[in-house]
DNA sequence: TCCATCGATATTGTATGCATTATCTAGTTA
DNA sequence: TAACTAGATAATGCATACAATATCGATGGA
């Protein structure tokens, strides 16, 4: 949503003020400005963004739908916390639709795609030798959403999308894991190769351990005071 | 420990008219009662279904959000229509995820499991002896569930009902296409034998192809009354 | 002390009215 | 006739007010 192409332009599309709300409130989940299990009042945030109640709740209304948040009726929203059974069900959903992307990218991605993902993966070594880990996460998303496109399918496109939005919020001080950026890259480094060998197969079981092995290393950065425990 | 006797149980999640009526226009439109392509007027709604436009907004942006409506600002939202190439996306889409979630049953249901998925493919073959077509269809979706719910991933779970409510609006007439019970009937013969098996490599193909052979299937019915023509 | 009950208060749910924007129609002009 | 403009009409966007409900704290009894 914050990076939808086409949203300056005074076009006849402009936003409503809902659908600005929507997105700031989703850009703050999750960059942690509001963290999980933060209460979301209705009238302070009318007030704390100017508006009336009205389009605060079609904007929770619209994060409810998507996964962001938890609403229960007349009992409030609150930014979605999850167990921990249910972060783990989260990834490997996650693990699932990208190795299926995986999958599909190694059949069906261009020849312009592929040496973009290649380059990709190049710069992100560089990255790792200079262990910049803010810059390193930063190209990752690049990386792994350039794998969701590669698939060439909008319905699964926006889905992975969704997934790693509900995951961002859990997922921020991952790459401080130590060693974790080497294996990223090793991971990573499978998941090209094969991609770019058309080998879909071997993309999609190298992108499942990647995954699998990302939710490990969050998993030993134990952000536990996001996550509901009992 | 007790509950307090004053505590209504069931009654205290009772739903919001927003949440009755997206349920109910989500209902309506899965059924074909409201086609692809109808307005969603919110005042006629409002007054159709005796409440007032604020309900039937947060209804419609959750339905918007889900992808069941298509809403423009201040352009009013109209029951979801799709291109061709739209509807062979949400086919791909769907192929895919049914295929992640029978390779995932075949790794992960449990013995109980596996003997009712059985036994409802037998069922269906009696259907098919009969030519039964909606109860194949009604069979057919409870099928397709176990396999979802096989899965053991609440989130792979929700996307693959999500996605499926996406495409019922399409596919209603789908099993009158000449032939199409029995063939549907052999491939979910190769599905169920791969999960029962456990080889998650054979139950992903066999659903794989199974989907797109629906595609097909539904290619030769032709709804193009639902299908954005140009 | 513990628990239950009852208000007081805060918060959510819904209706209504007005403002703004899109759409439609009629009239005008080239 | 076609295209364009302006006003009328209708629809959506938003704010506000009120109603319904949950939450919290005080009170009183066991």
């Amino acid at each position: 949503m914050g990076q939808s192409p086409r949203m300056n332009d005074a076009d006849s599309a402009r936003a409503t003020r809902a659908e600005v709300l929507a997105s700031t409130l989703a850009k703050d989940i999750i960059e942690g400005v509001l963290v999980p299990g933060t209460r979301l009042d209705e009238h302070g945030l009318a007030e704390r963004y100017g508006v009336s109640r009205t389009p605060v709740r079609e904007a929770l209304r619209q994060l409810a739908t998507s996964g962001l948040i938890d609403m229960r009726p007349r009992r409030g929203a609150v930014v979605a916390s999850v167990t921990k059974e249910r972060l783990s069900e989260l990834f490997v959903a996650m693990g699932e639709i990208e190795a299926t992307c995986a999958r599909l990218s190694a059949l069906s991605m261009n020849p312009m795609e592929r040496k973009r993902l290649q380059a990709l993966h190049d710069k992100m070594g560089k990255l790792v030798s200079q262990s910049s880990e803010d810059a390193y996460a930063d190209a990752n998303r690049t990386f792994h959403l350039a794998i969701y496109e590669g698939a060439h399918n909008p319905v699964l496109l926006d889905f992975a999308i969704r997934l790693r939005r509900r995951l961002d919020p859990f997922r921020r001080a991952q790459f401080r894991a130590p060693g974790r950026l080497e294996r990223s890259h090793n991971e990573h480094e499978l998941v090209v190769s094969a991609i770019i060998a058309g080998s879909c197969n071997d993309a999609h079981a190298a992108m499942l351990d990647h995954v699998h092995s990302v939710e490990d290393a969050f998993d030993q950065v134990k952000l536990d005071r996001f996550v509901e425990s009992f």
